[in-house]
RNA sequence: GACCCCUUCGUCUAGUGGCCUAGGACUCCAGGUUUUCAUCCUGGCAACACGGGUUCGAAACCCGUAGGGGUCGCCA
C-alpha cells in the first residue's frame, strides 16, 4: 500500500516551529517511502482561517521546501460530509443526542465510546493503551450544526486515505477517541507516530512570548531554508551514525520514524547559528552574492554591482547568518557606518595611537599602488620598523576605518574602500575619538 | 487531582545486555596557524536522575522514588 502522510494545520496566521516540524517528518517519511505528502487547510475557524493567513502557512512551506502532492484540501468544503457522517453514526447507534451540560443551547451530537480499553502501537512511542473507565463520550456536531475537530479530522483523513498520521505528543489522548471513530465508520485506522514537543532554551513549551516560536522568525533573523530545515530534522531524530549536516536526499534516504526520539527536544540557536554557517559557506558564490544584494537592498543600502562583489567576497566565509551581512559590510558602502564603543574605548582611545595612525596615513599616502599585496607589505614592514607590534597597529586601524573591531583581513579592506576614504576615515577617526 | 508519557555531557544525540575507561556535534576553555579579529588545526572540561532488583555481566531489562511533560472543552 502506498504510503500517504498529511500536514495538517489549521492557519492562523502564523506558522509555529513544532509544526512545522511535524511537517518535516511526515514529509521525510512520505518521501523515504515514495508516497505522497498531502495538505489539509483546516480552516473551520473563520476568524482566523483568513486568505492572508492561508498564503502566509504556504509560503512557510514553499520556502522549507515542503512540496505536497495533488490539491490541498480545505476543511471548510467537508462540513456538509462531516454532519452526513455524524448522522449516520447516530443511526447505527454509536452517538447519540443530549443537550450536553445542560446548557439549553440546544442538543449536540456525542460519539459514544465503544466501553473497551484501547491500545495501539505507536510509531515514535510503541505500544500505548487506554482502559475503558479513563475514557469519556465526546461532542462530535456542535449544537449550532458545526462538525467537531475530532470528526473532521478523522473524516479528511480518511477522505484523504491518510496511512500514516505523525503529529505532536499533544495529540497522543486523542489517539484513542480517534481509533474508536475510525472503527465505528468502519474504516481503516492508520499508523500514528507521536512526535515529541519541542521546547524553548528554559526547557518550557514554545510560547508566543518566546519569540523565536514562529517559521517566519527564524527567516527574519536570517537562517536559510536548508539549514533550518536540516536543523528541525535532527531534532528529535539522528541518523544512528555521526552525519549532521546532510543532504536532503541523504535525510529522506536515511529517515526512519524508529529512530526518532521519544522525548522532548531544545531547541539551541547557537548549534542552529552554527549549522546555518556550514549552509552559508556551502552556497555558489552567485547565490551568496544575490543574497547579500538582497539584504543590502532591503536595508536601503545602494550598492554598485561590481564593487558589492570584491565586498562580498571578503565577508563570504565570516558571515553566519544573513542578517550578519549588513553590518558586516555596511561600512563599505556609507560613511555613515557605527563604532563599536567598547572597541573604541579599548583599542583606539590609548595613549600614542594618534601618532601611530597619523604614521600609517602618511605611508599609505605615499604608496604607489594602493593593492591589497602593497598594503599588507608597508603595514608589516611598519610595524617592523617601529617596533610597536601587530597588535598596537592592526586593531586601532581596523576601528578607524571600520568602526569594528573584527572583520576581514584589513589589508583587503583598505583597498578594497581604495586611498582616498580609508585617508578620511583615519583623520575623522583621529579627530572624533582622539583629540 | 485523575489518566498517560518522558529522563545519557549545559544543549542535540550515539548506544537495542559484554565492543562503554560511555562515542560524535554545538557551546565553552587551552595551545597552534593567521605576527590583528574571525576561519582553520590540535587538545581539554563535561553525562547514564536516584534507589532497589534480574544477570557471570547493566546506560541498556523489571520494580519503586524523584523531577519534567501531555491530556482531562459544544478549541484545534
Amino acid at each position: 500500500m502506498k504510503v500517504r502522510t498529511r500536514f495538517a494545520p489549521s492557519p492562523t496566521g502564523h506558522v509555529h516551529i513544532g509544526n512545522m516540524r511535524a511537517a518535516i517528518y511526515n514529509w521525510l517519511f512520505a518521501r523515504h517511502h515514495g508516497g505522497e505528502f498531502l495538505l489539509r487547510v483546516e480552516d473551520t475557524d473563520r476568524e482566523r482561517s483568513t486568505p492572508e493567513a492561508i498564503r502566509t502557512l504556504l509560503a512557510a512551506m514553499e520556502w522549507l521546501g515542503l512540496d505536497f502532492d495533488g490539491e490541498a484540501l480545505y476543511q471548510s468544503t467537508r462540513q456538509a460530509a462531516h454532519v452526513a457522517a455524524a448522522e449516520t453514526l447516530l443511526a447505527k447507534g454509536h452517538a447519540y443526542k443530549e443537550d450536553k451540560g445542560g446548557t439549553g443551547q440546544g442538543e449536540c451530537i456525542v460519539f459514544k465510546m465503544p466501553g473497551t480499553d484501547v491500545s495501539f502501537e505507536d510509531g515514535i512511542k510503541g505500544t500505548l493503551s487506554k482502559a475503558a473507565d479513563d475514557m469519556q463520550d465526546f461532542v462530535i456536531v456542535r449544537s449550532n450544526g458545526t462538525p467537531v475537530f475530532h470528526l473532521a479530522n478523522v473524516l479528511d483523513d480518511i477522505e484523504q486515505r491518510v496511512t500514516h498520521v505523525i503529529r505532536g505528543d499533544d495529540h497522543v489522548e486523542n489517539t484513542y477517541r480517534h481509533i474508536a471513530l475510525y472503527q465505528a465508520l468502519g474504516a481503516d485506522v492508520p499508523q500514528f507516530a507521536h512526535l515529541p514537543m519541542i521546547v524553548n532554551a528554559q526547557g518550557k513549551p514554545y510560547s508566543k512570548r518566546d519569540g523565536d516560536a514562529f517559521v517566519g522568525d527564524f527567516r527574519e533573523k536570517g537562517f536559510l531554508p536548508e539549514a533550518l530545515f536540516n536543523y528541525l530534522a535532527l531534532l528529535g531524530w539522528s541518523p544512528g551514525d555521526d552525519r549532521e549536516v546532510m543532504a536532503r536526499e541523504e535525510m529522506v534516504a536515511a529517515f526512519d520514524l524508529a529512530r526518532c526520539q521519544s522525548s522532548p527536544a531544545q531547541v539551541d540557536l547557537r548549534k542552529l547559528t552554527w549549522m546555518n554557517g556550514e549552509y552559508m559557506l556551502k552556497l555558489p558564490v552567485e547565490e551568496f552574492e544575490s543574497i547579500c544584494f538582497g539584504a543590502l537592498d532591503q536595508a536601503g543600502i545602494g550598492a554598485e554591482p561590481e564593487y558589492a562583489r570584491r565586498v562580498f567576497a571578503l565577508v563570504r566565509e565570516r558571515v553566519k547568518t544573513v542578517a550578519d551581512v549588513v553590518p558586516m559590510v555596511a561600512c563599505f558602502f556609507t560613511e555613515d557606518f557605527g563604532f563599536d564603543e567598547k572597541a573604541v574605548a579599548k583599542k583606539l582611545q590609548k595613549e600614542g595611537v594618534a601618532g601611530i595612525l597619523g604614521q600609517v596615513g602618511e605611508l599609505l599616502r605615499v604608496l604607489p599602488a594602493f593593492d591589497a599585496a602593497d598594503i599588507d607589505q608597508a603595514l608589516h614592514r611598519f610595524v617592523e620598523q617601529s617596533g610597536l607590534g601587530f597588535g598596537a597597529v592592526m586593531p586601532p586601524m581596523r576601528i578607524a576605518v571600520s568602526g569594528q573591531q573584527s572583520g576581514p583581513d584589513l589589508a583587503p579592506i583598505l583597498a578594497v574602500l581604495g586611498r582616498e576614504r580609508v585617508l578620511a576615515r583615519i583623520d575623522r577617526a583621529v579627530e572624533r575619538f582622539l583629540v
